[in-house]
Order: C-alpha cells, then structure tokens, then sequence
DNA sequence: ACTGTTTATTTAACGGTGTAAACAACGGGT
DNA sequence: ACCCGTTGTTTACACCGTTAAATAAACAGT
C-alpha cells in the first residue's frame, strides 16, 4: 500500500534527461559552470531532486562520462564505416578522433578528463571498451588485410596512444612553433603505420 | 609619501610562497582541495590577502602551471644529461615523461590540464617552450647523430605526441586490457624510432 | 469519501567556496 | 601632529553540494 514506487523505465528515463541535460550544460557553460542548481533550473526541478536517482554529483558525472564514451565511440565507428579501403580506415579514424574533440570539446573532456575521478565505475570502463574495440577493429583489419603487421594489441595500443597524444596536446594549446593538430596528426599517422608495415616482400 | 610600497623582490617572495603552499596543497589535498581558505591557513595570512599579489584564483593557478612546467624542464633536463648515447637520451627522457607524471601526478595534472584555463598567459607558453626545448634537443642530437632521420621539428613532435599519450591514457586509467604505460611506453617508442631511422646504408 | 501509509519532491538549513567592499593598521611627507 | 596612500584583515554576499525536515502525491482498505 501507499504510492508506487517509481518503475524501472521511469527511473532510467528521467536519469537520461539528467544526462542529457547535464551535457548540454557543459557545452554552454563549460566544467565550472556545470552546477546542479543550473542543472535543476534547466529540468524544471528542485536541485535536490536528482538525489532521489544518483547517489552525488560525482555518480551524475560519471554517468555523462558514459554517455560521452558511447557517443565517442559511435562517432568513430560511423566515421570508419564509410571508407572501404583498410589504409583509409585508418586515417579517418585518426581524422575522426581529432574532429570529436573540435567539435564535442565538452563531451571528450567529460570523457577523458584526467582530474577528479580517481576511481571508476563499471558502466565507464565498458563504454571505454566500446570505443577501444572500433580502434582494435579498425588496427585488426588493416592487419589482416596485410597492411600493418605486428601483434594486434600492440600495434592498437601504440596508435591510440599517437593519436591521442596529437589531440590533448593541441587542446591543451601545447603545441609548439605554431604546428597545428592538422600538420601533426598525419605525421604521426604516417610515422606509425610506416614503423608497423609489413617488411617488403614478405610472406606469412 | 605613505606606506612604503612592497619592494618587487618582497612581491616576487610573496608569490614565491603563495605558489610552493598551492603545490604543497595540490599533492595534500587534491585539486579539489586547493582553496583560498586553506591556501592563506598554510601562509598564516588571511584568505583575502592573494589578492593584492595576484588578480583572482586563475592568475594563480596560472602560476602554478608554469612553476609546474618549470619543474617538468628540469627533471627531463636532468635524466636525460645522465645519457651519453644518443639513443639512449631518448629512452631516458620518455621514462623521464613518465617518471614526472607518476611521481609528481599534480605538478603534471597542474600542467597537461586539459580544462578551465582556455587563455595561457606569457609566462606559462614561455615555461612550456623550455620544456619543448628539452625534447626539442634530444631529438636534434639524434638526429644529428643519424640515429634519427626527418625534419627534425616533425620527428620532435611525433615522439612527443606519442609519449605524451601514452602517459595521458595511463593517467586517464584508458589502457585496455589489462596493459601498463610500461608495457606501452617501450613499444610507442620503438615504433617511432623505428619509423625514423635512416633507410639503412644511407649516406648524408 | 475518507484515512493511513508509503513514496516523490520541495523547502530549509548548514558549512563551504571565490570575490568585492568596508575597515583598521601603519609609516613616511608635510 | 596630522594626513594619506599602501597593506592586510574583517565583513558581507551570492553561490555551491549535501542533508534533514516538511510537504505533496498516489494508492489500498474501509
């Protein structure tokens, strides 16, 4: 007896809109402006009314953080999948990792963010594993198709690491002499993909 | 006329003092930690008195961010002059990148963030410079050895992109698979070298 | 229809923050 | 001895995250 508890659906609807929100807010108003009374004005509820479905604000950012993963991961795949070619797979992964970050600073922030959280919950290590298997997808098929060659892991871990190396220098401005993301990004795509090419002429 | 004015060297001290405190205060207590009230408890002075020193709290942590780079100088500065080899000063200095953000997760978190500051005041890019300069010249022995071969400002920015990515996605705890920056690290290295080695037998 | 009870949300309050303005303390120049 | 400008403290304000109490809402039983 007494009011129902509030269904599963509801709960995961209205933890969704807090997400939601949440990123908007960010993209407007950036990290520090991310308030959960800004948060409340803009659902149209109390500020403690969000209480009622995570546990503090830093459980309300790890589940933007999520979100932000799966939309990464999910802007990387539709990227890749348009080019046919496994060599410009690669490339457009590279371009498409870049281009999230210019055009989500945001939400690749939330993502990567290297401050606060210390210690991370489930659902973000997955959608991390999301986004990590289109980079092990894309790196795997270049080398089966003979492209690169080495041990798949490794040769993954090793572009990743390029690559984003490329993109939080440049958002941090750290750059120097004036290259842009745009100069460095293919060279550090070329210099990788020639360390890994296969030896000329090889078999196996 | 009046209260004689602070002499510069006293003001340059009391900025001195407000920066050690705010890195002492970053390693304690975290970035979160990092208050004006705790700030002047651990100076003795009160909380408002920074403010005659420095314009707001992002003038401070500006501060903060280039005595961090400062200190990122240095401690590559120093392993990397304990090589002779050539090819050996650039396996200390990726371990000395790394060795910095482990040991000094803050200074390196002060440095590399990727967050509020947007706008970089001239003394943080001219601190940053001198950090770049180190790895700058590391690379411009190689090179000038022919261990290394390339533009040598391109080879620069490869090597430090993938070793600042691999401590980033380390720090960030976005290795997958269960694999360590010291597995990465070597490797991305490897790679790089590898991709910028002279074609063998060359001459010039 | 009313009551009782369980839940959801709002409201109020607490300790904390950065920052601006009012305030007191002080020391040379007149 | 009296200003007056520089320096530091104190006070005040608006905002923050969080918790506890108060209120509103929705059902079951009578």
């Amino acid at each position: 007896m007494g009011r129902p508890t509030l269904s599963d659906a509801d709960v995961d609807a209205f933890r969704r809109a807090i997400v939601d929100a949440s990123m908007t807010l960010f993209v407007e108003r950036g990290f520090a402006g991310w308030s959960l009374r800004a948060l409340a004005e803009k659902l149209g509820c109390s500020h403690a009314t969000p209480y009622r479905y995570f546990d503090d604000k830093a459980a309300i950012f790890a589940a933007v953080r999520t979100e932000g993963f799966r939309r990464f991961a999910a802007f990387l795949r539709e990227r890749v999948e348009r080019e046919r070619d496994e060599a410009a797979r690669l490339e457009a992964l590279a371009r498409a990792y870049f281009a999230f970050a210019e055009q989500q600073p945001s939400a690749f922030k939330v993502t990567f963010e290297i401050g606060q959280p210390e210690l991370d919950a489930d659902d973000v290590v997955e959608a991390a594993a999301d986004a990590w298997s289109v980079v092990l997808g894309v790196v795997s098929d270049a080398v089966a198709a003979g492209v690169l060659e080495g041990d798949v892991q490794d040769v993954a871990h090793t572009m990743w690491a390029g690559v984003h190396g490329v993109v939080t220098l440049h958002l941090a401005h750290k750059l120097a002499m004036g290259r842009t993301a745009d100069d460095v990004l293919p060279m550090v795509v070329d210099a990788l993909v020639r360390a890994h090419a296969p030896a000329k002429g090889e078999k196996r």
